[in-house]
RNA sequence: GCCCGGGUGGUGGAAUGGCAGACACGGCCGCCUUAAAAGCGGCUGCCUUACGAGGCGUGCGGGUUCGAGACCCGCCCCGGGCACCA
């Protein structure tokens, strides 16, 4: 484009990166987007918001990635900040900040492969975020930002931990509550010990007992140990064949000693709680099917002079219980198997195997050289017979006892009542191994298979006749009466695993005296800060070695793990743990932060917690008004977010019970890559189009869809939107797209189409040529002025729905509508700048500048319809004949049901033809229907 | 396999059970220009057309209704999640 033939003051990228990083300093220089507390340093009684009603918005903060922002990051953020500013100039003070979670596994690795300290990494690549994020004009209290990394913020972030381990759950008040109310009800013998009375135990017995009820607790758990590369490895990092997805190194299952929460003491409000929030149903489900609650029993079944407990769902089912199955590995299984096969053992019960030892030595092996995926994708029924035979308790009967790897060792008890009637599971292995079945609920006549669906019980002596929901209670009395098993709710859900043998991460507040006993530290002692180490890479051992020990980077600094601490009773050595705390612990509190960051005394102070986050009236959670981010967090963050303010909440921290009120889901932006005939993908910005087909190089390519990544060559980054076209058009089209929750396909070229809406905009008040004010005060036509205020009305509810995509629409339409009048009237165009400004604020201002004003227009008022504007002077009603729009008539709104009925038949009369029609229906403000 | 989303023009997408395809991209035509770009204006679901219009159209097959993209039943396809959860 020739520079010299554009006229001079037409809006273009040019004119679009002169405007925007001036408006930018003038939003910081001016503070214009801090927003007033209550009380405290950032209290402001003068703020044009002060004391308005409040809303609290909040993205999810990122992880700052060293590859820095590509174009489908921030569209939550421009989102959020397009509603924020929306509602900030319809009247509410608007807290919308924005953090960091910037503690994380990618500095750390790339500390260990170039030596730079995490520290100086993550620092960098937040100040990138930083850059590319305000060059986007998003309107953040910037006092209010900090990282997770920050000592100031993880000193709060280690405070919280030691909230957690100096608290137990009451479960009789369903409340976590001070450990020293528990020691006081121990002192006290209102609460019984559990062998010695309190008073006849030594000082660390107690101390173990009390470790014993701590929500954060010390506990041997398995871990994925490589000692190839050093490490412990979380799931996702393991390949199904056990080895290292880094490195392919042999990996290890082994136990370590871990930091665990209690986060299964939560199970039941967890569930129960989501009923009060305002988030996605498949959120919701997902959160509650990975609790995982389910509500039956447990029953004893005796083998020999062994009990072989399992956990049922279905206690009613019991008469129908032919066999039981036990996890391969279930510790049981050495004990009850008898050295010979029964007499006339069926000969597909034993593996071929000429006795049951060997038996189930052998389905071991097999069971245990299976990946995990094997075991579970396998549909055929696998398993061995024990040889021993359990009793049924309800009926005396003999069932045999088998082990098959169906039967998961880490869930409920390993061991199952086997009820081929009624679970198709145990009906697949009972026709394999040729066992009875008998139904206990009746099916449907001709029904084949199990029937797990609702019916009378049948073959169950007392309980026949009675429903399912019916039975179960009457069979749990039973079994409770006669001392055979109990009503059980069990959980899928595990404690949380909270220790990670990591660097970069919060060191624990914990240090272990002489007795190895775990101590927290007192609030002056925090923060403990992460110290500096030379060598971040992990020591590793011969990758075969099972039996390495795993060592954690801080252990290695000696001079900082061997600490002499006065704790209360004088200078003593102590010794720090070393482990360092997950990635999610920042992020499972940052929204309080938010409301207080500069509070030194507090994590955040009581009035300002109320003021943004807490219930609005009875019954209410309280918690953020909008949290916005993907799907992806679905169940771990928010779960883990939500236990901790719970904690918080039962200890009196917080008014609310919930983090976050309303959750809401954004889609992702995605992108086409493309593959050489060679398969090898090419530059996504160099292929062209032709006929439906695309070429690089005038070569063919073909297409896939998927995320934008350095690895697909098909990243497009904001910073080269905002070079081609300015910030605000890159705003407008991330917005006009489509509807924030739906995923789609990235289009640069579609781009254009925003600039031109935004040009068009500037043209309304900006001559091209000369740069003169073109907006007039005539007034506008009568037929505009109410399209004006439709499309108020239309943007404003648009708005409150998050509909940006329509609230653009409308927009453009009354853009359209105003560009070609002869006169461009400020009636309209005021109205029109300030309802653009929350997508294009840069823009906004500046033409609000140009309209005569001297103040930001960030405070000014949201555009207001004037009822009487929005009644329509008449309605075009459209007439159906048989469903077909065969006519229409145009009436006043005041027309009577018999006078549009009338004028629409009188409409259609050549098309009805003399005809009586056997029915009119006239829908009002809609249409007429017409029947022959 | 189970659970959750979703299938509308060439593309992204609009549409409280009431005129399907708003708005935008792309495409075609025109204005401006020596020319091109930018900008502006018009046309653009498919088929037929005597240019008045007519027929068909929201993944497929049924149903409810005066009326279905939307509601109900049965399928197909795509995306995401879970993994024998007793």
């Amino acid at each position: 484009m020739s520079e010299s033939e554009t006229p001079r003051f037409r809006y273009t990228a040019a004119l679009a990166n002169e405007i925007e990083p001036r408006w930018q300093a003038w939003w910081a220089e001016h503070g214009t987007f801090h927003a007033p507390n209550p009380s405290g340093d950032l209290a402001d009684p003068a703020h044009p918001r002060a004391g308005a009603p409040k809303l609290h918005v909040q993205d999810m903060f990122p992880y700052p990635s060293g590859a820095g922002l590509h174009v489908g990051h921030p569209l939550g953020y421009i989102g959020t900040d397009s509603y924020t500013r929306y509602k900030r100039m319809a009247g509410y003070n608007v807290l919308h900040p924005m953090g960091f979670d910037a503690f994380g596994l990618p500095a750390e690795q790339y500390a260990v492969q170039t030596g730079t300290h995490p520290a100086v990494t993550t620092a960098a690549n937040v100040e990138r975020y930083k850059t590319q994020l305000r060059r986007l004009g998003l309107a953040y209290d910037d006092r209010r930002s900090f990282a997770t990394t920050d000592p100031e913020y993880y000193r709060w972030t280690q405070w919280i931990f030691t909230q957690v381990f100096n608290s137990w759950y009451d479960e009789k008040i369903h409340k976590a509550r001070p450990i020293p109310e528990l020691i006081a009800e121990f002192e006290a013998g209102t609460r019984p010990t559990p062998e010695q009375p309190w008073s006849e135990l030594s000082p660390v017995e107690r101390r173990k007992l009390i470790d014993d009820h701590r929500l954060a607790y010390v506990s041997e758990a398995p871990v994925n140990w490589c000692p190839g590369l050093g490490t412990v490895l979380a799931n996702e990092e393991v390949t199904p064949d056990g080895r290292s997805e880094r490195g392919n190194y042999p990996v290890f299952q082994r136990s370590l000693k871990q930091w665990m929460m209690r986060i299964t003491a939560y199970c039941d409000r967890l569930i129960e709680d989501l009923d009060t929030l305002d988030w996605p149903e498949p959120v919701k489900l997902m959160q509650r099917n990975w609790i995982g609650r389910s509500k039956g029993a447990h029953v004893d079944f005796p083998v020999g002079a062994d009990t072989i407990t399992v956990f049922t769902t279905r206690p009613d089912t019991l008469f129908g219980a032919t066999y039981m199955v036990l996890a391969p590995e279930h510790e049981l299984v050495d004990k009850i198997t008898p050295a010979e096969w029964p007499a006339g053992t069926n000969r597909a019960w034993t593996g071929g195997h000429d006795d049951p030892g060997a038996a189930i030595a052998a389905y071991r092996a097999l069971a245990a050289a299976k990946t995990d995926e094997e075991r579970t994708e396998s549909k055929e029924k696998t398993g061995v017979f024990t040889g021993a035979f359990a009793t049924n308790p309800v009926n005396g009967k003999e069932i045999p006892v088998f082990i098959a790897d169906y039967v998961l060792a880490g869930y409920g008890t390993g061991a199952i009542m086997a009820v081929p009637g009624q679970d198709e599971r145990d009906w697949a292995f009972a026709e394999v191994f040729e066992l009875p079945i008998i139904r206990t609920v009746k099916a449907p006549d001709g029904f084949e298979g199990a029937y797990t669906g609702e019916g009378p019980a049948i073959n169950s002596d007392w309980l026949d006749g009675k429903g399912i929901a019916e039975a179960k209670a009457a069979m749990i009395a039973w079994l409770e009466l006669h001392g055979h098993g109990r009503g059980a709710t069990t959980y899928r859900l595990r404690d949380w695993l909270f220790s990670r043998q990591r660097y970069w991460g919060e060191p624990f507040p914990i240090v272990y005296d002489e007795t190895g006993l775990p101590i927290a530290l007192p609030d002056e002692m925090l923060p403990v800060v992460l110290p500096d180490v030379d060598d971040f890479s992990p020591r590793t051992f011969d990758p075969d070695d099972a039996n390495s020990e795993p060592e954690t980077p801080l252990s290695r600094k000696k001079d900082w793990v061997n600490v002499e601490l006065d704790l209360g009773d004088g200078l003593k050595s102590y010794t720090r743990e070393t482990n360092t705390m997950p990635q999610w612990a920042g992020s499972c509190w940052y929204e309080l932060r938010y409301l207080d960051p500069k509070n030194e005394k507090e994590l955040v102070g009581a009035e300002n917690e109320a003021y943004w986050m807490g219930p609005a009236r009875d019954g209410d959670s309280g918690g953020v008004d909008l949290y916005v981010g993907g799907v992806e967090h679905a169940v771990l963050h928010l779960l883990y977010a939500r236990f901790w303010h719970k904690v918080l909440y039962d200890l009196g921290h917080v008014s609310s019970f919930e983090p976050f009120r309303k959750l809401f889901n954004q889609g992702y932006i995605q992108a086409y890559a493309f593959r050489d005939a060679r398969g090898v993908i090419v530059p996504a910005e160099e292929v062209v189009e032709r006929d439906g087909k695309w070429f690089y190089n005038d070569a063919p390519v073909t297409r896939e869809y998927g995320k934008m990544g350095k690895s697909l060559k098909n990243v497009v980054t904001p910073d080269e939107m905002c070079e081609q076209y300015g910030a605000d058009t890159f705003r407008v089209y991330e917005m006009a797209m489509g509807p924030l929750d739906v995923s789609r396909p990235w289009e640069t070229r579609a781009v254009i189409g925003s600039q031109r809406f935004l040009q068009r905009v500037w043209r309304l008040v900006v001559d091209e040529e000369t740069g003169a004010l073109r907006t007039t005060d005539e007034p506008l036509e009568p037929a505009v002025r109410k399209h004006l205020h439709r499309t108020i009305a239309g943007v404003r509810e648009d708005m409150d729905e998050l509909r940006f995509n329509t609230a653009i629409a409308k927009l453009i339409e009354l853009t359209n509508t105003l560009t070609p009048l002869p006169s461009a009237s400020r009636e309209a165009i005021e109205p029109l700048v300030l309802m653009t400004s929350p997508f294009a604020p840069h823009l906004a201002e500046e033409l609000w500048r140009k309209l005569g004003h001297q103040d930001s227009l960030a405070y000014a008022g949201f555009p207001e319809a004037d009822p009487a504007q929005l009644k329509a002077e008449s309605i075009t009603y459209p007439v159906q004949v048989n469903g077909k729009v065969r006519g229409r008539v145009e009436v006043t709104p005041e027309a009577s049901e018999s006078e549009v009925r009338e004028a629409a038949l009188a409409a259609v009369a050549e098309v009805i033809d003399g005809r009586t029609p056997k029915k009119v229906i006239v829908v009002a403000g809609r249409l007429v229907s017409v029947v022959i």
